[in-house]
DNA sequence: TTGTATGCGTTATCAT
DNA sequence: ATGATAACGCATACAA
């Protein structure tokens, strides 16, 4: 060996040789210590491992053996490096994973991505709208084919695919603000007003409305509250709209003080859980006999020893919906600069169920 | 420009100026992008974009610019391939997402690695043992740093990191079984014996048991249970000890057998939620005042009207210490071939809390 | 059928 | 302070 510059392929590998190295050795063993391994080219073992045709039947088998011994498994981040493609990956940005809404929401998305081999790379935020746009930096920086986000925070300009490489983006749960992407949306607005449309057909006309501070999606159902009174031919008593209550114990609060007026409700319609629940604590100390019906399905609905009808929803559905959206767009940037399709914009149904409460103290 | 095979490196180059690349380019910009526009090499605007001190004060300015220009963001995956360094992802492998214990796992698995800049990399696995094999090949394919894995079915041998290229895995949940790895469990023999000895300590004698078919974690339980009685000098009626139970219907058929005994228990203890909740129902619908004690917390366990006490613990807490044994793993890889530490195992504690029923029909 | 040369986007290394 | 070159692990294009 003389001195001269690196000159041949072998020549200058400065990689020790794997073909025969200890299995304790702590880095991955690659494609070349495959081929050195069953006496072939780096190539050879590449296409053999791939399954490729133009490889010769004994060949394969010294490849594939050597693979085994070798523990091999292909480096697919390198791989997709070359291949210029997909990470196979998709990035989802959600406020808070121990709510069910958000959990199910990712169980959707996943099972929807595992069919096509792509891996969900979740991002929790807690809520706070500086670590998403964080987050969804970093997550384009690693590639993602897309990102599915569970946005919080009225300013939505992060999310732009424009500005983010054109990575395509599918917003959950809220409506796309001045950005160009797709959305799955829950029909806030039919069901509830199909909700309080059951109660004014149980003969109820005066029904009061609890939830929490209005972002939009809470203003949906309000309007759709609204609307199915209008439709009736209903005027809603103002004092019986009430929505500052974030927690349990403060709906229970409002609905007892709701509940002790002089010409109390018939019947509840409640924007969320934690208002459904305030309400049912407060009917049940009250000894009301008020109706209760509220978005938002939860556990142990059947539970509460009092009747209840509930806004459900397939949360899963809405995360499969997303993952679908977004990789039509993936496959729409993959294919290639032509026309992109018109916005889309899908809405999960909502259903109406009842949950009567278990017979007591059956005798 | 002659025909003379490659020479030089601007001559060689196949790739479109993207200096003056129009804005709906589909492909993202690289380095050399930026250094193009910035009118320096690819080299300078690494340095440049990374902080590194040796780049004249204008020069960084110039490519930090072009890369704005740009929206130029570095490819993560390219880079951690050529720095031979981690992917910076942690695969989470989880029976079922919509559980609340995995997705509270998740999420605390999630915040821990968030401080470190690691992102998670999550598959459902819906309890099949198989799907769980081809997850984990196809996370170490994608080179993860490490998985944790709540693992499914018996068999544990496919977790094996001697097996998984040295991928280092955490278990979660439950215990290693024949393999080398950490693991994070929950005290589950602890828990369940201090809530059975604060029942004996209220004078119960007669206890019933009543659980699902007995994986690792609820033998556990149940040898706690008997430990405590054991201890106390109380012999078990066996006819009270039922571990059959799936669901809340049938284990609120069997509680009310139990209860319909000549010699019924006067209290229960129950190996997870469903069972409670089985027996709440049963003794709500039999007016019986035994009292029920379980393992596992759930939402409204304050509003069922009966009075509970249950064995609690913290699950994102698990996740955390998951994470945090397996980062130890990954950094001692990283260091270098040298010694392992020995294995760990980290066990969550529990509490014992008591749900009192609000009040009712207070006048 | 198999191998060689080259490049994906980045950085380590050595030159200048 | 900046640039040229090679390499990370893999795959495309072309040669043999």
């Amino acid at each position: 060996m003389t001195n001269e510059p690196n000159v041949g392929t072998e020549a200058r590998r400065p990689r020790q040789d794997r073909g025969t190295a200890s299995p304790s050795d702590s880095s991955a063993p690659t494609l070349r210590d495959v081929g050195a391994r069953a006496g072939v080219s780096t190539m050879t073992a590449s296409r053999a491992l791939r399954g490729d045709a133009s490889v010769a039947p004994d060949t394969r088998q010294r490849v594939l053996a050597a693979a085994s011994d070798l523990k091999y498994r292909r480096n697919e981040l390198a791989r997709n490096l070359r291949t210029g493609g997909a990470s196979g990956m998709v990035g989802l940005v959600v406020p808070n994973l121990a709510n069910p809404f958000y959990s199910e929401l990712a169980l959707g998305v996943e099972t929807a991505l595992a069919q096509r081999g792509t891996k969900v790379v979740l991002s929790n935020t807690g809520g706070d709208a500086r670590r998403e746009r964080e987050v969804v930096e970093d997550l384009v920086a690693r590639r993602m084919d897309g990102i599915i986000v569970v946005p919080t925070g009225g300013d939505q300009s992060h999310l732009d695919p424009a500005r983010l490489q054109d990575t395509p983006v599918v917003l959950a749960a809220l409506p796309a603000h001045e950005i160009a992407v797709d959305c799955v949306l829950l029909d806030d607005f039919g069901g509830a007003s199909e909700a309080t449309a059951s109660l004014i057909a149980d003969g109820h006309r005066r029904i009061a409305f609890l939830g929490p501070p209005a972002v939009w999606t809470i203003s949906e159902r309000l309007r759709g509250f609204r609307s199915a009174l209008n439709k009736a031919g209903i005027q809603p008593d103002e004092r019986l709209i009430r929505w500052q209550q974030r927690d349990v114990a403060s709906a229970a609060r409002v609905a007892e003080q709701v509940l002790t007026l002089p010409d109390p409700p018939t019947a509840f319609f409640c924007a969320n859980s934690r208002n459904t629940l305030g309400v049912c604590r407060a009917v049940q100390r009250l000894g009301s006999d008020a109706i209760v019906c509220g978005f938002d399905d939860f556990e142990l609905a059947d539970m509460l020893g009092i009747s209840l009808r509930l806004v459900t929803y397939r949360t899963e559905v809405m995360g499969e919906r997303a993952a679908s959206l977004l990789m039509d767009r993936v496959d729409e940037v993959r294919a290639g600069a032509g026309e992109r399709k018109p916005l889309r914009q899908s809405t999960i149904p909502t259903a109406l169920t009842r949950y009567t409460p278990l017979a007591r103290r059956a005798t």
